[in-house]
DNA sequence: AATCAAGTGGACATTGTGTCCGTTTCTGAC
DNA sequence: GTCAGAAACGGACACAATGTCCACTTGATT
């Protein structure tokens, strides 16, 4: 039997009991890690000691650091990408495309706040665009472009979503700007793309 | 005498022969790694042995291989610079500020175009806004906005560079976009955030 | 309670970093 | 020209992190 499936369903077997555990351990482990110092400079040694778990174990399931910071995103990410898509408007369907993009914008911006660390942990530059999540936030906005009548919104969409960039945003705060600032010049930029009406 | 330096002019002694003669070896020898695989695996070892001087001489000059590539850059940044300043519109001054950022946004396509890679090299992240080069683009950026009498210009003028980072063009350009798309979806960002009049 | 795949952990080889310091090469003075 | 001191050189070294490998343990399945 290879790599123990059900071979009628398809679906993967549980995670072993002890897998499980570990896993939650690493997490635990690495969040608070990233939280404390510079996230780029946590080494998968160090995120190993900490969960108390053996190096084998760690790289078993992550090839590098960024990845486990893309797993801890991916699970704050969710609950934006549910309200994306089923939540009231503004931020849900029902306003217009416009609006809706700003409050993308803004919601973005509460997202970095919180966790704009992590996403500089996950050695941000190419791995970005690996992450499930790019690609959500990008079918959104494109979505808004196109039901905004935009001309060639396949251009606009990553021009758009690069002000979101960990880099840019954290940047932004060390110059001194407030994050409702920073939402404010991007609820400007949406109106400017997608004017109302 | 510390570090042979005129002391009534406060310049600092010319480079020696040996040493600007190496500096040209290095620089040489890094564009030639840099352009051929992926500019973030390029070693410092490599550039070393690639340039044919030792590890110490390399190190002296220069910390890590970002400001390597960032030295590349300097030298073909300076040029649009330059036209920035004392060029014709409407690159340089005289055209309406939106016209300007637009033709702002053209010239750095065709920058990255030729050099993205390079910029990638210079370990993107953080490091590209330690590069005097950025805080010109920012400088100019700001004031086409302060000109345009956009609220609020500081908040936008990182806004409006983001998409300029080198992940983002190359993002695109593997998405099969060209050059000319791309230069054009940034013209209607201009637009948007600066209308004419 | 027996079986065995899955999971674990730490030792190891490898690679890159950055520093240190004895040696070589320049430059300006005489 | 040659001499002296400063500057530049280069490779050896100590260290840090990576990723792999494999003998051992643990947990699910019968």
């Amino acid at each position: 039997m290879r790599r123990r499936t059900d071979l009628l369903s398809g679906k993967p077997a549980p995670e072993r009991a002890d897998a499980a555990r570990n896993r939650a351990k690493v997490l635990r482990a690495a969040a608070g890690l990233f939280a404390t110092r510079d996230p780029r400079g946590v080494t998968m040694d160090e995120i190993a000691k900490a969960a108390g778990v053996g190096r084998g174990t760690l790289y078993r399931r992550y090839p590098d650091t960024g990845s486990i910071a893309l797993a801890l995103l991916d699970e704050y990410e969710r609950d934006l990408q549910e309200r994306l898509l089923r939540g009231e408007p503004p931020l849900g369907p029902g306003a217009p495309p416009g609006r809706r993009l700003a409050a993308f914008y803004a919601a973005m911006v509460g997202l970095l706040e919180k966790h704009g660390h992590l996403v500089l942990g996950a050695e941000a530059g190419r791995m970005r665009y690996a992450s499930g999540a790019y690609g959500f936030w990008h079918a959104h906005v494109r979505a808004l472009l196109v039901a905004g009548a935009v001309p060639d919104p396949d251009a606009l969409t990553d021009t758009l979503l690069a002000p979101l960039a960990a880099e840019v945003y954290l940047r932004q705060r060390e110059r001194g700007l407030t994050p409702g600032r920073i939402a404010a010049a991007l609820a400007r930029l949406a109106e400017g793309v997608l004017p109302p009406e």
